[in-house]
DNA sequence: ATTTCATATGATATAGTTTTCATATGTTAT
DNA sequence: ATAACATATGAAAACTATATCATATGAAAT
């Protein structure tokens, strides 16, 4: 497994406002002003997450007129959640020195 | 699927230094001196990180007369390693925007 | 009991990321 | 052509994480 470079792609995902967009996108794609609703985020900070997460393809655009609409890359996001929420319930009861 | 507060999670893999640390436990136990040769890294950087790992069970502590020696949580690191592998493999020819 | 070795810890300095604000771009409607 | 709307972008400010350095702790050996 070459994974010398894969921390970037954690470092993506490892921030609160992304994942409220992710979580935003879990029920399906949304376009920005949607989204600014759902995480009720400013439009420029949701903006340049977006970029970072499009970025790697973790959520995918497509344009609608002036509208951009944003979809989720379930494929990889939801088994990775997955993991982590057995990883939870097995090994930390409580919060397991998460904050 | 609760997640609220999942993104710690990957918080803390989401680093080069922890990256390393965890590819360096990848083919079995080591002690903070042996991690600190495999990784090329300072001790008290290294121990503080590992204290950010085995703090939510990404390693496991035993110690060993004056040694602790730290091992890996496969069960949950590997499956995920190989999700962002494919992820790269499928979304992203080169480098897929990651650094 | 003292020295030595392995590791941990606290405080500060440093580096890096994220948000914010102002503005730019692109699209549709008038 | 201009106005109105949706979204993106750049630069600076604000914030957060990380590394570093000095020192502390604990265990084994002398």
């Amino acid at each position: 497994m070459k994974c010398k470079s894969y921390y970037h792609f954690f470092e993506v995902i490892a921030n609160k406002t992304r994942f409220k967009i992710i979580e935003s996108l879990m029920c399906g794609p949304l376009n920005v002003g949607q989204i600014c609703l759902a995480t009720k985020e400013e439009q420029s900070k949701i903006s340049h997450n977006l970029k970072v997460l499009s970025g790697c393809n973790v959520v995918d655009v497509k344009k609608d007129g002036k509208l951009r609409i944003y979809s989720l890359n379930k494929e990889t996001v939801e088994p990775m959640l997955r993991l982590v929420e057995k990883h939870v319930q097995t090994y930390c009861e409580g919060n397991c020195g998460l904050k």
